[in-house]
DNA sequence: GAACGTTTTGTGAAAATCTCCAAAAAGAAT
DNA sequence: ATTCTTTTTGGAGATTTTCACAAAACGTTC
């Protein structure tokens, strides 16, 4: 017993699942070993005990997203980032989880690795606890072989994603003989997000970013990389039939978890259409920088748009407005409008976009503009006498929706 | 008695309203000269007796439309272009003519005025025909002197209305100047109507033209000029309440007369937005043009509109599709959307279209489709499915609208 | 042709929208 | 102050639209 207390753990051994069998013995209870971004790296097979979380996490090769979120929330987590020493988590029933304790695996003052042990039909004792301390510094090498291991294929995948993003890759065979090299299966349809951070994004924000990215389970992301106050992803969705919904999903998500677990505010996420073709990684990207630009040009109107698809109207409204300043063009309805809510100081200019942004539809217009229904009718059929509009007529609306948008922006 | 018979016009008089004086004494009865266009140019005094058509003629300087349409239809104008005989007109109560007889005045075998002769209570004999004659033939002189002091001023103006149309004349001030040079009152708003005509215009076709546009009385033309094929049109609405509406009516019905009573076909309307400032002539004459050429891209939706404004999102479409074109864009929603069409033989981007054409009416997509609402109703959940839309996204349903159409256009 | 999924059509009830009228309120004009 | 016009609001009743459900028709696949 005294040996073991010493250290029981200078060995050498092969793999990593051969040392969690040993903690597992020394400690004998189940033993998993996971990296920073909690993806399964090893876990004891001696003892043939468990609970659902562990089942969930040995079958996925990483800890469900659910169970993450639960740790975070609770604390577990975030007390593991600040300590070297062990924690104990309580039973929490509904995400299947047993008591168990954990540690974190430290490289300097980084955190690289956690080990859990889950206390089966006994709780750990003090000295049990100095015992996985000592696990924990025994696994630190191991880990960071790994690591270095990854770091060298990250970096060239870094590199083959600029290439895609640049478009210096030619052929579509070109890039899918590149992502073979990097072992990795080309998406068969993929979209370019990017999160546009407010300030440059540092070396410490990146790894919590990192982080993120890893531990999500939404969607795919085969190649990241950052450039100054930009996240580049390339992404795509598990769920072929609406691929949108999941990367909206995954856009909101990511956005709320920076700000809650980071505090890292006014992330802005901008995504690109779906494509088939590896080759138009480039026109996917251009499409995701031109999605942030028109979400900073009409901030408000575009608040819930991520994505070039949804930007609906607002794709065209820059090149629009350059025309019709060449051609000094005026809207006859608007200005008639305008005319009149000036003299009588009216408002059917609000009225008309309240009444367009709500797709025609009286009541929620009413609503929004504090007015009886009847209110509006009565508006709207003045706008229709004094601009000469037809409401029937999709064509009209159009013209009448862009130039009032277009007006909104040369105001600003 | 004899005398009179022989020639008793063959006198001297100084203007135009004695020699009508004079007719009507030789007649005994009440006498009208017009010119080709039906306005007024003399009128007899001596004789007080008239009929509600001559008053209104005499009051507007010209002989009211419906008066000109009813001689028109009736084949009392045709016949008079046709012979140099008198033609005798029953009575039309419906529009105040009593019994008259008119004859048409000739230069060459061009016809360049009228005399009426109303007959208050008693007809007039072969003998008064006879005389008619003579004093169509008396009064030539005299319009012809009219006419060519007319055909000066209007070089004039054509001049300077072109100078106008190509933006020639800089400063507002320099404008209503040469408007009051020619004796003009510069409008208070106008617009440039332009008609164009499947052929070049020809003398004929312009003496037509000529006829039409001075018998016209919906709205005031206060230039116009023959450019090839086009006929230009310096227009104002008399009724500033809805110029849109006045100017959509003359140009409706200019086409139809032109059909019907000449019967000249193909004649396409296009017509600015209305202005106050005459440096925007140049604007408004592009206006039209751009109009012609895009009823030309787009002959089938564009149909039934003559106006810039009307045109809606027609009026900057191509500019989109130049856009989409270098950005190899495509709508996902539309290419999934022509994928399943593909795939299962159906027609949702048809049913799509119609929907979007009919202001998301069901009701009235349904019936253009042929199909019961409930089918119509389905179809669309089937879109936003399929297509990944929402219908209640007025800024969706405008991309895929445009998409659409671009689509079409590119098709062709 | 049986089995299956998809599409079309029909029905009826609930919800909404529209129409019309009238009264009140607010502004403008005299 | 008063008249007149314009605007707002309310409510009742008619009309439409929407929605859910079910049956029938159609197409595909085995």
């Amino acid at each position: 017993m005294n040996t073991r207390l010493h250290d029981p753990f200078k060995t050498a051994f092969d793999s990593l699942d051969e040392f969690a069998d040993l903690i597992s013995q020394v400690l004998m209870c189940p033993i998993t070993i996971e990296d920073a971004n909690h993806r399964l790296l090893a876990y004891s097979t001696h003892d043939e005990r468990t609970d659902p979380a562990r089942i969930s996490t040995i079958i996925g090769r990483r800890v469900p997203e659910k169970v993450i979120n639960q740790l975070w929330k609770e604390g577990t987590i975030p007390a593991l980032l600040k300590t070297q020493d062990p924690i104990r988590v309580k039973n929490m029933n509904d995400i299947g989880l047993n008591h168990r304790v954990a540690i974190s695996i430290w490289k300097q003052d980084e955190v690289i690795g956690f080990i859990w042990a889950i206390e089966i039909d006994k709780l750990l004792t003090e000295e049990d606890f100095i015992l996985l301390k000592k696990a924990a510094d025994a696994a630190k090498n191991k880990l960071l072989q790994l690591q270095t291991r990854k770091n060298k294929k990250e970096e060239r995948s870094q590199e083959f994603f600029w290439k895609l993003l640049t478009g210096h890759l030619k052929t579509t065979e070109e890039i899918v003989d590149h992502f073979h090299s990097l072992q990795i299966t080309p998406p068969a349809s993929f979209a370019v997000l990017v999160f546009q951070f407010q300030e440059n994004i540092s070396n410490k924000v990146e790894q919590s970013i990192s982080y993120l990215l890893k531990t999500n389970q939404r969607i795919k992301i085969t190649l990241y990389t950052i450039d100054c106050n930009q996240l580049i992803l390339l992404v795509s969705a598990t769920n072929l039939e609406s691929p949108f919904n999941d990367l909206d999903q995954f856009a909101k998500y990511f956005v709320l978890q920076m700000r809650e677990r980071y505090g890292i505010k006014g992330i802005k996420p901008g995504y690109s259409s779906i494509f088939e073709d590896h080759q138009k990684t480039n026109k996917a990207y251009k499409e995701s920088l031109s999605v942030l630009s028109i979400k900073e040009k009409f901030p408000l109107d575009t608040n819930d748009i991520f994505n070039y698809q949804k930007l609906g109207i607002y794709q065209i409204l820059d090149m629009i407005l350059e025309k019709r300043q060449t051609d000094a063009y005026e809207n006859y309805s608007l200005k008639r409008l305008h005319e009149y809510d000036e003299k009588h100081n009216s408002n059917l200019i609000e009225t008309l976009e309240v009444f367009l942004n709500k797709d025609n539809n009286i009541n929620d217009a009413a609503k929004e503009l504090n007015v009886h229904a009847n209110t509006l009718n009565y508006r709207l059929k003045r706008i229709t006498e004094i601009g000469e509009v037809n409401f029937k007529d999709p064509n009209q609306k159009m013209v009448l929706y862009l130039d009032l948008k277009l007006e909104k922006y040369q105001r600003i």
